[in-house]
DNA sequence: ACCTATAGATGATTGTTGTAATCTAATTGA
DNA sequence: TCAATTAGATTACAACAATCATCTATAGGT
């Protein structure tokens, strides 16, 4: 009955959702309106609700689906020395130069934590969960607690890189991290 | 011939950026309009422009009485001695609840790092000399290079901490980070 | 005591935002 | 085939933003 088919709607919400994720956190949460969100969408913004019930509604599951792009692969390897690798692989990227420049497709936590930092509600919620999940899995063993320590490096050091103007500046930072977060229990 | 003298002026001047300088560490830069500021500051908003040229203006000119005031009591100390112990203070004082819980008194790059890491032109430029000018004061010596790796840990735990809903959890973050803090090099 | 320049107030303008009522066209169960 | 349902488009609106033109009253030089 509908104008397309239930398949089709969910292609949308997606997108809507893809959208979001990436415009968010390129440009932060608050400048980003519900209107250009769909436009990049592919959509006008009149049609925005009948998939959401307002903006926090959307900007709580973008923020969730980027978090679960972001963890995915790590998630995937079981224990032992395979998950310790996708740790390593995780680490490594996160400490990229490609990172520091591609906010959109980044870590949601290191390109909008100050905005987030103020957020309440539910995408507080999702926030605190985001962080003990990702924590949980930088941690290097059950429990020396390092997961904590390595994340806050991590998350210090993009957040720096990024306000350098010098990517020379940039590249030593993040080298330095790399080199002192395996140090960490 | 002014409606009030120079020095009256001043005073507002001062008492705008002050309650700039709050305002935005508090709920952001963005989300700040100018008749916001200029009410915390005591006035309407019509007499903005007769103290900046625009919002832009005012943004850097209170970025940068931010960051004099975060680093004023780290910048007396000598060398030596009074220099290191200035340096403790300073971190214990960073990592510390109270600074996680008043944004708005506390370090500029913690309260809005991911909203300047999008900034452009003047602001973008004042906050890259803001981190090279903490990252040198919080080198151990001035060599060793560990001035940005201690600000990335700073910055990120304290994020965290202010991502967390949880205080127990906020204190756990600020220990381990404080603990590690000193082993950098 | 009187001008004159100006800090700050008032109010208008222009643009943008989130939200929503209404319209339209297409899908699918009958 | 047909009609009910609904995804998405169009349009409207109220709230709020930054900016600026204009008004006012007062400090300080004459």
């Amino acid at each position: 009955m509908p104008r397309v088919s239930d398949a089709e709607k969910q292609k949308s919400h997606k997108r809507i959702l893809e959208a979001a994720a990436g415009l968010f956190r390129e440009k932060g949460i608050e400048t980003t309106s519900v209107a250009e969100v769909m436009k990049a969408a592919g959509m006008t913004h009149g049609g925005f609700y009948r998939h959401f019930s307002g903006k926090d509604e959307m900007v709580s599951a973008a923020f969730d689906a980027a978090v679960d792009d972001a963890v995915a692969d790590m998630e995937q390897g079981a224990d032992g020395a395979a998950r310790a690798a996708a740790r390593a692989d995780y680490i490594a990227k996160y400490l990229s130069q490609n990172h520091v420049e591609n906010r959109n497709i980044g870590c949601p936590i290191a390109a909008l934590g100050s905005e987030l930092a103020r957020s309440e509600g539910p995408v507080k919620q999702d926030t605190a969960n985001a962080i003990d999940r990702v924590a949980e899995l930088l941690e290097a063993d059950a429990t020396d607690q390092s997961g904590y320590a390595r994340l806050a490096l991590l998350v210090g050091a993009v957040t720096l890189a990024r306000l350098t103007g010098d990517e020379t500046q940039s590249k030593s930072i993040l080298e330095k991290t790399a080199a002192t977060i395996s140090k960490l229990t």
